[in-house]
DNA sequence: CTAACATTCTATTGCTTAATAGAATGTTAG
DNA sequence: CTAACATTCTATTAAGCAATAGAATGTTAG
């Protein structure tokens, strides 16, 4: 006769998807999903998460420990800050299920995106591995117009990092004979709408690229890293 | 001037995370994942649903509206009853993501299932490849004992259905001389390993293989149809 | 048309959670 | 050792949600 922790089938179940629920509690908030989302593209202080997601800190820190708690993100201290970060390539892979499973299902979301994004002429429309052909023969310069830090933890082959508040100043770096290819976070990400909007206003020939180094992966394509990836 | 629905980035942002946290907020009950995730099986009455997930038929109703809601299931009436069935296949796709989520970050889910599931030395130690090529040539008899719906709705190639409550009776069918692999719906359900147990107890050469149709195609895998697939 | 049935709708209860603010912790600079 | 800082912990309040039960809807069989 054997006396186990769990008893029954269910008991089991319960046990089980009650730990998968938790993984539904923890993307149950807006915030968190945003905070989720950004994390994707690197490590982050409470901080800077708080502002980049519109939260008091105080407020930022509480949705943390909840996806601390649900085990999405890790903790690291550095001096006077913690820096959270996704605790798992594991976790990118749930939130672009879940993005494409939303995407898929709300057609509103598309609505969203179409209406804010209008640029559909201005967008890259040839394919990924011929943009990456582009970029290594530098017949392109790819932009990657994120926060220095989200290039420096990954980025778009052979891109060049012009973070958007700097775009102003150092534009006259770029050249003017060559496409510029800019992009940022992903398709919601309104950088590389910036970007290419300020870039074309100076006359530079710009399109937008709407990945993001997630999605770029996710079709299978190489990034590179400034310092080597940590896995 | 464009006076767009929505202003701002802020705006956007706070549209598009209220949508995906619709996903968040319809997985956040352990009830409705139990329910999602033998909808992934093929389409299931109330009644049924209610009956597999233990709830009273009005709560598991309140649960099916919540989902519906989320727009991760659809409803079709027949009759008296109402079926309810996956949205799409991007739910499964979701499912399965979170569930390898899960599975990787809570090393809890694993000890419990190695606790329950304590049967490593009759498991299908083989791969599925090599499984398949023996099922094709006749040298296994693979044994599926769900519910005959859910084997009719999709099934492992070449697989056999005896629902398991059928199983006691109708196991003289079952050959003595070739090896049995029993499934069921996949590594957290308990009927295939009952099914083990059982034909193993009549002196039946019996495997268990953990896999259901989900993880079955996911691994890259063909199906079998009794009916054609709806799509 | 009526009875039986499957399911949903409505209302009530208690529990969980988000936001907020004040106190406490841990870290660094001087 | 103290001040300044980043973050967390604790408590409070208001909003949202799961479970439950009774009434209502829609469907079929007779």
């Amino acid at each position: 006769m054997k006396t186990n922790a769990i008893s029954g089938p269910r008991r089991l179940k319960d046990t089980l998807y009650e730990h998968f629920a938790r993984i539904g509690k923890a993307t149950s908030s807006p915030k968190r999903l945003e905070i989720l989302d950004v994390l994707c593209q690197g490590e982050k202080s409470v901080e800077e998460l708080a502002l980049h997601a519109q939260l008091d800190v105080k407020n930022a820190s509480a949705h943390l420990r909840v996806l601390f708690a649900s085990r999405l993100v890790t903790a690291r201290r550095e001096g006077k800050r913690i820096f959270y970060s996704i605790a798992d390539e594991s976790v990118c892979e749930y939130w672009l299920a879940t993005r494409a499973m939303a995407e898929r299902r709300f057609a509103e979301i598309e609505r969203v995106v179409k209406c804010y994004f209008d640029d559909r002429e201005t967008m890259v429309a040839y394919d990924r591995d011929v943009l990456l052909g582009k970029a290594r023969r530098g017949e392109i310069v790819v932009l990657d117009v994120r926060p220095k830090s989200e290039y420096e933890h990954a980025h778009l082959p052979h891109a060049r990092s012009i973070p958007m508040d700097e775009l102003e100043r150092c534009m006259a770096s770029l050249p003017r004979n060559k496409q510029i290819v800019a992009y940022c976070r992903g398709p919601y990400c309104v950088l590389s709408l910036q970007a290419s909007t300020l870039l074309r206003e100076h006359g530079f020939d710009v399109l937008r690229l709407p990945d993001g180094v997630l999605e770029w992966r996710n079709a299978g394509l190489p990034l590179a890293y400034t310092s080597p990836p940590k896995e």
